[in-house]
DNA sequence: ACATCGGTGTCGACATTGTAGGCATTGAAC
DNA sequence: GTTCAATGCCTACAATGTCGACACCGATGT
């Protein structure tokens, strides 16, 4: 019974995916989150996330084809599909009526 | 082990109490968040999550004293601390970040 | 009186999501 | 050929999300 609105972790998961553009495999999108947001972790849980992301069909990855030019598993490449994009648009729009009026509790909104 | 990041609902949870002011009692939150954002949950997945945000002092409460005009429990009128205001503004802050130069792909900012 | 109902809060159980740490693989560097 | 770095993968556990059923008590009917 999958919810309609995406986890915390995965949003933001999804946002560094769409961010990265054609270099969003696991490592980039832990140092994009790191840089972006202070997100500290480990790649088990990304992968985990990531795996579950692609179940629910809100991503979808490729290897990458070129060499690795340091060894080890091919890296995975991955998109957001159009559901994905489609959820992130819902769950912005929700928090955005949610934080409607609330701009003298919360301060202005960040630039 | 607690968290920076609250969860989906939890900050849905936490605004919708900060939307609703005094009146922020549990049947009224789960009104404002079918209103809203058209999410419907039941009574016992909000206690459960006011609970766990209690926990985290993000909010606190207390009973109202006004005669219940109809019987039962008198209600819980629930309050945002400071600390869950920090929070809520971190998230957004966080998001906002993550948002940035997707309007291409994710579209115009609700108003 | 008595049963019923409607608005409350509470509890226990289970599903989903978040998270870390350790293992395996392979090319490069020494 | 041993070590190292960059990958991905798996198992286990913690936190969050979710529901359904229960208990309480005033009002309202009968």
């Amino acid at each position: 019974m999958s919810r309609d609105f995406p986890g915390e972790f995965e949003q933001m998961v999804l946002l560094s995916v769409l961010r990265l553009g054609d270099g969003a495999y696991a490592l980039a999108i832990i140092r994009e989150l790191d840089r972006e947001v202070g997100r500290r972790v480990s790649r088990g849980a990304l992968y985990k996330t990531l795996d579950r992301l692609e179940g629910k069909e809100y991503v979808s990855w490729s290897t990458e084809e070129s060499t690795p030019d340091r060894g080890g598993h091919p890296r995975r490449l991955f998109t957001v599909t159009p559901v994905g994009v489609q959820v992130l648009q819902a769950a912005r729009v929700a928090l955005f009526r949610l934080w409607d009026g609330l701009d003298s509790v919360l301060g202005e909104r960040p630039a």
